[in-house]
DNA sequence: CGTTCGATGCACT
DNA sequence: GTGCATCGAACGT
């Protein structure tokens, strides 16, 4: 028996038919892998959302079905990619069951592969010097800096994430403490607390995690 | 260190 | 025309 290659299985689609809730943060671990022309580029996701239904005002299904939503409303285990705020793709795993309009948010990964190519592409339009100083940390920390990192764009709407160029699986990593609390950058719904996070973990999005003691917070220079 | 604000395109009223 | 599941530069403390 020694088969103790690392995993690179698909989540079946299976996975993604359970609650939404559910789903969210038993992502959190896996891997999210985007095998392109330019090449192979991957993180694990640390930070998720959960969007459930007709009745979640913060869901893009709250005002019915159009064209936009419609992949919320498709089988699980479809992305649901769009474009939002006239700059910045978006990434969501759809859940639950054909009819019900729900999915994840996918909001930051650790990098893992095609870490010179993620850089590369948060390159495109700005300068080198600016480019060079972010760190491997920071680039795909926040749902609009991970599609772009890893060249997600919408040709990667509705599309399998159990096969195809654009999938999660499951590698077997460890992940710290998950750590629960309201969703963020949206202007209603706050009072749910369907964000997901690895607790401590320098990629998720939002304020920064203040480290340990050591740092002088309050203290009037001059 | 913290907070504010402009960029920028599209879906929807 | 309005508002958005964002980002980062610019400014104030």
């Amino acid at each position: 028996m020694v088969v103790r290659t690392r995993k690179t299985e698909p989540l079946p689609p299976d996975f993604y038919a359970q609650p939404t809730l559910r789903v969210a943060e038993a992502l959190l671990g896996k891997v999210l892998v985007h095998d392109s022309p330019d090449g192979c580029a991957s993180g694990l996701i640390v930070e998720t959302e959960a969007y459930i239904g007709e009745d979640d005002p913060a869901c893009h299904a709250s005002a019915g079905r159009t064209a936009r939503n419609a992949p919320l409303y498709g089988p699980p285990g479809l992305t649901y990619v769009y474009f939002n705020y006239g700059m910045h793709y978006l990434v969501n795993a759809v859940t639950e069951a054909v009819g019900f309009p729900a999915a994840v948010l996918i909001r930051a990964l650790e990098p893992l592969d095609g870490i010179a190519l993620m850089r590369a592409r948060r390159m495109h339009g700005r300068s080198a010097s600016a480019c060079r100083a972010v760190p491997d940390r920071d680039l795909c920390r926040g749902p609009g800096n991970l599609t772009r990192a890893l060249g997600i764009g919408a040709r990667q709407n509705a599309m399998p994430l159990w096969s195809g160029a654009l999938r999660i699986v499951d590698r077997g990593l460890a992940i710290g403490a998950v750590v629960t609390g309201p969703r963020i950058g949206i202007s209603v719904g706050q009072d749910r607390p369907w964000r997901y996070w690895v607790a401590s973990h320098p990629s998720v999005s939002g304020r920064r995690c203040r480290p340990e003691s050591g740092g002088r917070s309050q203290s009037g220079s001059s």
